[in-house]
DNA sequence: TCTGTAGGCGTTTTT
DNA sequence: CGCCTACAGA
């Protein structure tokens, strides 16, 4: 096999093996740090442009976005833009794709939406409420946690109740039932659906699948350890003909088993694929001799692993930094201190930094550190963006353009802004579409028909023709157009402004956030344009299936806040995991089982393996745990790295005599006090945008604000994230807006 | 119908 | 501690 362009020049001998086998299954161990993705794109390359396979015939699949992304870009740079037809996508998207082609034979419409996590979270409410159960003794998000194991596990509402093994299951699968039902009724799948039902379709239409199985005939799986059942079910079924499955993971990366990923689908690989061949990559190119050899050691501790040596050729470095700080105060102290000192040094930028912790949660104490010492900085994950209320709303309004039957969205925009449509109208809509089996839009119409709208019946006409107008208008035009339009004609934009909050504001920032994106979404779209689905579809389908991280780009200029989980295929100069105590890290919750505890551990080595050049990890003796004192112990994890790779730093901070609030109202008048001591702060927006940048805000100080016009500064309230400007303005009198997101500059 | 408040509850990780 | 929900009052 000839090499073709240099694909072969640099690889060493496993991933030039793992590159040019390209017939038959083949699994390749990778792992951390050992050039996967490298392997991946390199192999793809190397099979349309060595191997003459056209790029159409490919199938790559990973988990986020933002893998799929990367993949495809660093193809292209191979490549050149050859690589067109090639399909490279996410388990979802890829469903996606191919539910919208042939989810007709199943008997849904090819038209359906997509729920995320709070819309299904509210129609398991709706559930409950069908059924008279009460959502206190029937806890909403443990049934939905149940269903979606379900779904996981490949198992459909009928033989969920077929094997139901107590009664508690029993119910479960009643109500998984009638969950089923009412997503069905809505025209709307779940994210667990999107999975399910193409194995579905595939098991049921065998033509339909072999049409997919002709058309990729290379099918590529990315974190194969991170897949659970239904997933495998379906890469299994892709390939079944032709077998040409590359599979590439790592056993020790497996953090997913709470999700239903099963770590025996890549420990199973070569019995499940009788030829199978086995690459192993063991090179780390990634970290030093003390890191790479600490994380190894605490990996080893769990059992029934996969035999894996790795080693790397950089064999200086300096030790693993340990850090037992007094509490989480002086834990979030030291860390941005490190990091502060490190770059007025000079030599490293923010963005070589990473803080990483086990929970979203752990990201506050962080920030209002950082922010103190107007370090810039990014938190990953958490709240996502297309979560945001605002935005959900803003969406839901052309999601039931799109899809009239959505009744989430109808729930969700019927009222916002507030137009006097209240609980009654609501609840009586819901009862006659439910009688008469229609939609809710349909049932208020219907309301106000029969006579039963009662006094609100001009206000839901006046909504009715907003939705028949929009639906009239919205489908020509552009993305940012049609979002433009739902915030002017629902009036959506007129009662924030009169709002005047600081809340409201930031609203506004984050709905002008989300016309760039839609702008952004526009021009690139409309180089290649979906034949057969409008522009909207096609934005409101990917608007649900992006995840925070997917947006997530390291930069230069910022620090990085991200759990374990989220920093799981990056890679950082510095990087600090902090948290490192018992019930933490491990988690509470984890370490109960031993399954559970070896998955903490194989997280700690993903945490551990993301640091290149040096590593910290942190605990606190002690740390406010719900705002209330908790006594706390080193991780475990901490003393499975041999001695040797560990230099041990004890805070020298003096133990504090109260905590912030402490136990009584009393603390609450030195707080109050606190906060109205300051007078200066200086505001930093390039965590949060590109542009200009840092401005000093004194009391007293002649601000102009883009909405409100020039004022004065008065008082500086509040601290870390929350901290608001109480600003007089000249034209609208006194307003409190808030500091991170008032675009304030000198005036 | 809307707004304010008190109480309860929770936090694991996310496509 | 902070968020969300349920409920009471206007």
């Amino acid at each position: 096999m000839g090499s073709f362009d240099g694909i072969f020049d640099g690889l060493n001998e496993g991933q030039h093996q793992a590159v040019a086998t390209t017939e038959g299954p083949l699994l390749v161990l990778a792992g951390a740090g050992s050039g996967k993705t490298r392997v991946l794109t390199h192999r793809i390359a190397h099979l349309i442009g060595g191997c003459g396979i056209p790029p159409e015939s490919i199938l790559a699949v990973t988990f986020t976005n933002k893998a799929a992304g990367e993949m495809r870009e660093r193809i292209e740079k191979l490549l050149g833009p050859v690589a067109e037809g090639l399909w490279v996508g996410t388990f979802h998207s890829t469903c996606v794709r191919i539910l919208r082609r042939d989810i007709g034979q199943i008997g849904r419409s090819r038209g359906f939406v997509i729920y995320d996590d709070s819309d299904s979270l509210a129609v398991i409410k709706e559930v409950l409420r069908r059924h008279d159960l009460d959502p206190k003794t029937h806890d909403p998000r443990g049934l939905r946690w149940r269903i979606d194991q379900w779904k996981n596990q490949g198992v459909l509402p009928a033989r969920a109740v077929e094997e139901a093994g107590d009664l508690d299951d029993e119910l479960s699968a009643e109500l998984y039932v009638t969950y089923q039902r009412l997503l069905a009724d809505a025209n709307a799948l779940d994210f667990g659906d999107l999975l399910l039902l193409t194995v579905e379709l595939f098991r049921h239409y065998p033509e339909v699948l072999a049409h997919y199985q002709r058309r990729w005939q290379y099918v590529l799986v990315d974190e194969y350890q991170d897949t659970n059942r239904v997933q495998y079910q379906l890469v299994r079924m892709l390939a079944a003909q032709h077998e040409n499955l590359c599979v590439v993971g790592d056993p020790d990366q497996s953090v997913y088993g709470w999700r239903g990923a099963d770590i025996r689908n890549i420990m199973a690989f070569e019995h499940d694929y009788e030829n199978a061949k086995v690459v192993k990559l063991e090179q780390n190119y990634r970290s030093t001799q003390p890191i790479l050899s600490g994380a190894s050691a605490v990996v080893s501790n769990n059992q029934g692993r996969r035999d894996k040596e790795m080693f790397t050729e950089r064999t200086d470095g300096a030790v693993i930094r340990r850090y037992e700080a007094y509490d989480d105060r002086d834990e979030a102290q030291y860390v941005v201190r490190q990091i502060l000192e490190g770059a007025r040094g000079g030599d490293q930028a923010y963005g070589d930094y990473a803080i990483l912790y086990r929970t979203n949660a752990q990201s506050r104490g962080f920030e209002e550190e950082l922010l103190k010492y107007d370090i810039p900085y990014v938190v990953v994950g958490g709240v996502r963006f297309y979560d945001r209320a605002e935005i959900k709303d803003v969406l839901g309004y052309l999601r039931l353009v799109v899809n009239p039957q959505d009744d989430q969205a109808l729930r969700r925009v019927v009222n916002r802004p507030a137009r006097g449509i209240g609980k009654t109208t609501v609840d009586r809509a819901q009862q006659l579409a439910q009688q008469q089996g229609v939609p809710m839009l349909e049932a208020l119409g219907r309301l106000v028909d029969s006579g039963q709208a009662g006094r609100s019946a001009k206000r839901v006409v006046a909504f009715l023709e907003l939705m028949s107008g929009l639906a009239r208008e919205v489908p020509s035009r552009r993305v940012d157009e049609a979002i433009a339009l739902v915030l002017d004609r629902s009036g959506y934009l007129a009662a924030l402004a009169k709002e005047a909050t600081p809340e409201a504001e930031a609203r506004h920032e984050n709905l002008k956030e989300l016309l760039t994106s839609a702008e952004d979404f526009h021009a690139v779209n409309a180089l290649s344009p979906d034949e057969e689905r409008g522009e909207l579809e096609v934005f409101l389908d990917q608007v649900a299936l992006i995840s925070d991280l997917d947006s997530y780009e390291q930069r230069e200029e910022r620090v990085s806040l991200l759990t374990a989980h989220s920093a799981k295929g990056l890679e950082f100069e510095r990087v600090f995991m902090t948290g490192m105590e018992e019930g933490i890290f491990p988690h509470g919750n984890s370490s109960r089982s031993e399954e559970g505890l070896e998955e903490e551990r194989r997280l700690c080595y993903v945490g551990m393996t993301r640091a290149m050049n040096h590593l910290t990890l942190c605990w606190a003796t002690e740390r406010r745990r719900y705002g209330e004192r908790s006594y706390q112990t080193a991780s475990r994890f901490l003393d499975e790295i041999p001695s040797e790779f560990v230099e041990v730093i004890q805070s020298d901070a003096a133990p504090r005599q109260s905590f912030g609030g402490g136990g009584g109202r009393g603390a609450a008048q030195g707080g109050g006090f606190d906060e109205y001591a300051q007078d200066e702060v200086s505001i930093d927006y390039s965590f949060n945008q590109e542009g200009p940048d840092e401005i000093t805000v004194r009391k007293g100080m002649r601000v102009r604000h883009p909405v409100f016009g020039v004022g004065t500064v008065g008082a500086v309230v509040g601290n870390g994230l929350d901290q608001k400007l109480r600003i007089k303005f000249d034209r609208v009198g006194i307003k409190t807006v808030m500091l991170r997101y008032a675009n304030l500059e000198p005036a």
